[in-house]
DNA sequence: TATTGTTATACTCTATAACTATA
DNA sequence: TATAGTTATAGAGTATAACAATA
């Protein structure tokens, strides 16, 4: 009701604002994380697209780009890097020959293997601490959100 | 229960990764955000720190980064960029000669009065469809995720 | 001594466009 | 003509440390 007086009503409260209170929300639960990946010498970015490889198996670089919210260009840098570490190697796709795909190697997954315990351990806490229902019906409706969107 | 078991368990699918999660789902959001601030040449990060000092007036620098998540060095840059286009004020605190204290302008309130009416019908827009009632469950979940972590 | 904010620096990501090669 | 990916480039943010002024 009263849709059409919206232009005449404030902004909502940033915490009520759903950008921000999504960002406040991300930057509050990546301080550990941030924590953990800073003592491997791995970025945020490059921790996104190993989890998105070992999960997709191999991949053409778009897909990769669009689950781990990263834009093609950066993509091809961090991609490129990480081909240099031998955490992943990229070859031309045979039905199309415009395409790379990209293949996570043994030694990215020993990374996610490496910081697995603790990746775990901290979310459980995080999960018993804030409740594992409320987690559940969080995670629940951001996919809901995630999936409206596009 | 199991918890000891944690170490072997895989990660959990990035889809239900918290941090994962939070993005998707902010990127998915921001899309016509961006399309709306981008328009008037005003970025994200300009954007959220006029929200913050329209929302809580004058306030010192430190709390400004704090609620914009920014880190004090951006914050310090953003500040000074938006002093020179009339966006905001500072003045030293005359309590703590330390501190600086910023007032949003009313030049500055006016980009935001210029954008609240998009702003808001994208929200309702969103709302609606997302549905009410999921929206708010999942704002009450992001403040209390917010307020814990801290 | 601790705190607030600034400056400096190196690195990285963003955003856009132009380009290559394939389809 | 359209698509996948790369390259180039300008701008901006991140992260850290060192610093100045003040408490």
């Amino acid at each position: 009701m009263a849709d059409d007086m919206q232009d005449q009503r404030p902004l909502r409260s940033t915490d009520r604002s759903l950008p921000i209170a999504l960002l406040r929300a991300r930057e509050a639960v990546m301080e550990p994380v941030r924590e953990m990946l800073s003592r491997s010498k791995i970025s945020e970015q490059k921790w996104r697209v190993l989890r998105v490889m070992e999960e997709a198996g191999p991949v053409e670089q778009s897909v990769i780009a669009e689950r781990a919210c990263l834009l093609l260009p950066s993509l091809t840098r961090i991609v490129t890097a990480m081909e240099a570490d031998g955490l992943l190697e990229r070859a031309v796709s045979k039905e199309d020959r415009r395409k790379t795909i990209v293949t996570i190697t043994e030694k990215g997954r020993g990374i996610i293997r490496e910081h697995a315990p603790e990746s775990i351990a901290m979310f459980t806490r995080l999960a018993d601490e804030f409740g594992r229902e409320d987690m559940d019906r969080l995670l629940d409706l951001l996919e809901k959100l995630q999936r409206m969107e596009r």
